[in-house]
DNA sequence: CTGCTACCTAAACTTAAGTTGAGGTCAAGT
DNA sequence: ACTTGACCTCAACTTAAGTTTAGGTAGCAG
């Protein structure tokens, strides 16, 4: 099988429309470590196309939740970074379902907890399960009181 | 039925260790606008005990996703702002679960758009509906490309 | 009186993820 | 020759949700 020589340029204006992140967001990337480039005799950065991926990639980890700093590490946890292959996609994709369980889980219980709060009519917002998890019961035996004025 | 007299009032330590809230942070919230305090005689703020509901409504707002601006609006909009009914907490309630519905929603999307991707093998992370939502498929025909180099 | 604790204010600092602005280069089009 | 458009750098600014710091007061205990 012929090797197929990949890196075919792209401006940063290119990668921008491709991926739709701004010019500004992607010099931002570059001086936080994200994404590399050369430069072609005017100065002018010059991305290899494969960066399309890279930063397509950062898009879909922060729209998980991830931040810029914890990309970096998984980016630099790649074997090669230069190349994102299909085993890499794999790993990275369920590290990252494994975070949106996660994220998923907590909301849900949040809404259950809320329904449970909603619910219950006490209206003892103080003891709820859902408020005041730091709350040591301060003031135990008081109990909850009705508001009528 | 008699009425019963709430208002007793709480120094902003109490309120601090009654909602696991930080000193700074409640007086930040007071700048804000999201709560209210008199001052005693040694210019000391003095909440009356309903705010530890108020903050606690706070804390579960931020949790659902609001900001404090938007916890702000939700707050001015209470008929009335000092007293906290079962009503209002039931009307905040759905509201806030609908949020949480929606965020839902879009996790599990996410999450089934990743497993699609991982699932399709192609690698063709240039096309995939997950990413480059604004890719106008830049180059059309050319199509994915295995990258041996 | 001294010290301690809880409180007060105002202003500056923090982090994240960029954006905005000023001033400058370079190549192409008219 | 001039202008336009894409690019460059560096520094300052932005927002959110607070935290930190510095300096000051008030009341109580010993």
């Amino acid at each position: 099988m012929r090797k197929i020589i990949m890196p075919e340029w792209i401006s940063v204006g290119v990668l921008s429309e491709r991926t739709g992140v701004s010019v500004s967001a992607l010099h931002f990337y570059e001086r936080k470590g994200l994404i590399k480039s050369q430069r072609n005799a005017s100065n002018h950065r010059q991305y290899p196309k494969h960066v399309i991926r890279i930063v397509s990639l950062i898009q879909v980890a922060q729209r998980t939740g991830f931040s810029l700093d914890d990309i970096l590490l998984e980016l630099e946890g790649l074997p090669n970074r230069t190349r994102v292959t299909l085993e890499d996609w794999e790993a990275l994709g369920s590290r990252w379902q494994r975070e949106l369980d996660k994220k998923i889980i907590q909301l849900t219980e949040l809404k259950e907890m809320m329904a449970d709060c909603i619910g219950c009519g006490c209206l003892s917002l103080e003891r709820c399960r859902l408020l005041n998890p730091y709350d040591e019961l301060g003031e135990k035996g008081t109990g909850p009181r009705l508001m009528t004025e």
